[in-house]
DNA sequence: TTGCCATATGTTATCGCTAACACAAAACTA
DNA sequence: TAGTTTTGTGTTAGCGATAACATATGGCAA
């Protein structure tokens, strides 16, 4: 693969005449751009964006480092990530934690190798503070999205888990239910918490007891609903509603109600946080959603990042908290 | 962020040892090696990738480039990739090309750009031709999967796109249908093509016509199975079987049957390529299917690329065909 | 005509690292 | 004991590009 020198060498000018015409930048005559341009195309020259990179101290590259792009949250996240990146000419790099901490570690040094420009990461955890701290040490523009992580003071970009949840819990009291379980994810992770926490508020603002055993934490490693769905059916009295912190959960929730031959929202209603879509646009029932602008949260980190990589210094982390959009679907059934 | 020579300031030594300490190459004194691993741990420091890739003439870098990442079969691909190129130490730059042909050229250019080690590419469509044409003039190792370009020639791995639509059209017809409608995918793209044919033939060995107006060309632009079902349901006789190309496609007309309270597989059979996984769990009814093993895809690929890098110059491109699995569910019904 | 500025191009140093060679000193071999 | 090999470390050059400065025109105002 040729270099700078051999193409200047080949147009009889010097190597900074051919990388002036590569850049547009300083004053070039035409004729000389005109044979360098030339010179570049019989020799097939591309530039070598590592030696760049290296003498500008920028990669013009971003990573994002979520849990699991498989999930149509990130996967929307990812675009939005990408398509602003873009549009500033910056690439992405995008990294699978699998929710798995190492994994998650592995790429945070990657990420400081390669010397990426800005750091995007949906935290695997709160174990992730120890791979944040990294990152903060070395002052690499860092934004966090979805997940907060305790004790890590970064630029943060949030969906309204609260307002969603009681959003959903009222939405489920006022179809007259009044035995509402929920499942959640991980509650290592900070919008499982909060989630958990708007359902237990709204139900004691509606003067329904919280039973603890209405509660179940599902996990991400178990392909199925397992054992907390029998365990749930089989409470008394049966709950006639369930809450699913998320589209993953909901995804194990709806197949075993589905194993069980349990009708929703007949049987039982459901009411989730997250798409499940594209793909599951297949799903029956559609499910009454928290809706969260994933894309908003990709598009939206990079304004951040940028703002903290052309910018001055800004001091303070900066925090944003995006509406979800309750959609109602049929999973939640009618009035009782 | 600092540097070998900060490093080698700070330990008393030349860079080049602590070159050599990194790089665990050459002699070092277990003594020196300590004090240069401890000023190192002090300093923070990280070595840059980009300065080593350029003296290495390697990156250590490989390219995914698939038309969408979003799908279960390529997000499966992409794990295998990551997999097993991580095995080899190197790394894996994902890039989507959203089945434009723009957004994969562009996508070109940047591995040319970042000299990637190799590149694994499923191709946006026949146009692809131009881009692979491209990276080949370059001499970069190069594998294409899932899809076939016409034209060029590279080491390849495909499914027996043919043998599936074979065993899944003479499974229609084993279960007593005569009338078969196929939504194929684009037919720029080889899969489609070939899928098209093995239903073709199928219909011929066992003296069934073939007839035009049973087959609809889907897009993957469009959302929703729009006017071609349709058409296909006021076809005279009407179909009683219908066999997708693939995932995309099987939602789309999965999705379009639902809307019009058409019952599967109690109205119409369906049988289709690939699955839709693992979100897609709540899928119903579960979907007859030729299954194709998307993880090998992956990491054949990377083997393939390894022995081009590493190995000795290949004369010959080579050409890996996986059988796909046939499965049966409930979506293609019983004998009628 | 002098001086200044815009234009056009080249030279040198440097980004951070490693290959290749050079050179001691220590360790072994004959 | 002299010669060879192993061990340990340093020096120089170069990967491919650009920043910063240097130099040489020509044009134009004063």
């Amino acid at each position: 693969m040729s270099n700078i020198n051999e193409v200047a060498k080949r147009a009889k000018v010097s190597p900074m005449t051919v990388s002036r015409v590569l850049n547009q930048s300083g004053y070039v005559k035409e004729e000389t751009r005109q044979r360098v341009l030339a010179v570049m195309e019989e020799m097939n020259y591309v530039p070598n964006q590592l030696a760049r990179s290296l003498v500008k101290q920028k990669s013009m590259t971003l990573a994002l480092i979520v849990p699991d792009i498989t999930n149509p949250f990130f996967t929307t996240v990812a675009r939005g990530t990408e398509d602003m990146a873009r549009k500033s000419g910056y690439r992405v790099i995008f990294c699978n934690s699998d929710d798995d901490f190492l994994k998650e570690q592995e790429y945070t040094e990657m990420c400081l190798l390669l010397r990426v420009d800005g750091i995007i990461m949906a935290a695997s955890g709160d174990r992730s503070k120890a791979n944040l701290e990294r990152l903060k040490k070395f002052n690499i523009p860092l934004v966090c999205i979805d997940r907060e992580v305790k004790g890590i003071d970064t630029d943060l970009i949030v969906g309204d888990s609260l307002a969603g949840a009681r959003a959903l819990t009222q939405h489920l009291i006022d179809l007259g239910h009044r035995h509402i379980a929920m499942v959640t994810g991980p509650l290592s992770i900070s919008t499982s918490r909060e989630r958990l926490q708007g359902y237990k508020e709204t139900l004691r603002q509606n003067g329904i007891d919280y039973r603890d055993d209405y509660v179940k934490e599902a996990s991400y490693n178990q392909q199925t609903s397992g054992q907390y769905l029998d365990d749930l059916l089989a409470s008394t009295p049966r709950p006639t509603a369930i809450f699913t912190a998320n589209n993953f959960v909901a995804a194990q929730v709806v197949r075993g109600l589905r194993e069980r031959q349990i009708r929703v929202p007949e049987d039982l209603a459901i009411v989730t946080f997250d798409e499940m879509e594209p793909y599951c646009a297949v799903a029956e029932p559609l499910l009454t959603s928290a809706l969260q602008h994933a894309y908003n949260f990709g598009s939206l980190a990079v304004q951040l990042l940028m703002e903290r990589i052309d910018g001055v210094p800004i001091a303070q982390p900066r925090r944003i908290v995006l509406n979800p959009d309750i959609v109602i679907r049929r999973s939640s059934g009618e009035k009782l």
